[in-house]
DNA sequence: CCTTAACTTCACAAATTTCTGAAATTAGCG
DNA sequence: CGCTAATTTCAGAAATTTGTGAAGTTAAGG
């Protein structure tokens, strides 16, 4: 063939919106997600700040925050394009998920807050035991999710095979 | 001792505020977020519309949001109480992360908008391979959590005992 | 060094979300 | 059946969030 398919920009538009609403809908800022959404459903997996303006009408302030808070959760990466004072912003499409699922953070503060309670609850109250009990499944979590993710990756190869990148 | 130590108003109120900031930050309205945590940290796992308001110094109306929330979400449940137009609302420890880690309905919908995704971008694209490996991704956690669900409970019961209720 | 492209920060306007008071609805109980 | 306690709904006020334009900062390239 002497032309693979050209992108439809209206069909790509339509993914990005659709997805980043229900990214929207789980939490995250509009900005972000439909950023996020974006870099998703580019070619190369990494866009410039004033092609992501472009593409979703929007200032390079807004470009400028949106990246910031992606960059911040492990999301999106930044890399400088050399010989250019352009950035570009990427997703490595296996550390982002890997991001989503981890919440290290998040999950860790769940943790401190509920340990708080308990402690000030009393351990030996209802209260205290149910939250000690909810507690105790997040400790739970912290490690299934780290094995979890390396069955992924073992299934990621064996489907995808080892060599896919980006 | 003749007398379990009273529960403290002001360390309740702390937990309570300092956990929904948590959920709050991890995405859940506000309201919704406070109430919860009030329900985790009460005694009976269960409080009427009127307690939560006082304790939360809101009106009924913000109560009966936040409920509906919660309720669909599957974190709470609503029940009557017998021989009284009072209702409680109550969380059933266990149920709650269950309902928090399967958010079936959300990845559902994410899975949904990936295969579109896919679909129009075309399965042979760069693009359309990433959002491929994705979805793949989500199918994969999709089955994982379930079994992981099952360790947990049997976890669960060797550490907390079975009987444990509410 | 100076110029200037690229990005970031900041103050503010606009849009959205959140909560309230009040009216409407529902369902126990006599 | 009406009375009334309890909850829900709704319109609007208040607070928060979001995105913009413009000024500020940084660093590549002459």
């Amino acid at each position: 063939m002497t032309e693979t398919a050209r992108r439809d920009p209206e069909a790509v538009s339509k993914f990005v919106e659709g997805f980043a609403a229900q990214l929207v809908e789980a939490g995250m800022q509009r900005m972000p997600a439909r950023v996020f959404a974006a870099l998703l459903s580019s070619d190369s997996g990494s866009l410039t700040s004033a092609e992501l303006g472009d593409l979703l009408q929007v200032s390079p302030a807004a470009v400028s925050g949106a990246v910031r808070y992606l960059a911040q959760q492990h999301m999106v990466a930044r890399e400088r394009e050399p010989g250019s004072r352009r950035e570009r912003y990427r997703v490595h499409s296996n550390q982002w998920y890997e991001a989503l699922t981890s919440r290290e953070a998040v999950i860790k503060r769940w943790e401190h807050a509920l340990r708080e309670g308990v402690d000030s609850l009393g351990e030996a109250t209802p209260a205290g035991r149910r939250l000690a009990e909810t507690l105790a499944f997040f400790e739970f979590l912290d490690g299934e999710i780290a094995m979890m993710m390396d069955r992924w990756r073992a299934h990621r190869d064996r489907v995808f095979g080892g060599g896919v990148e980006s």
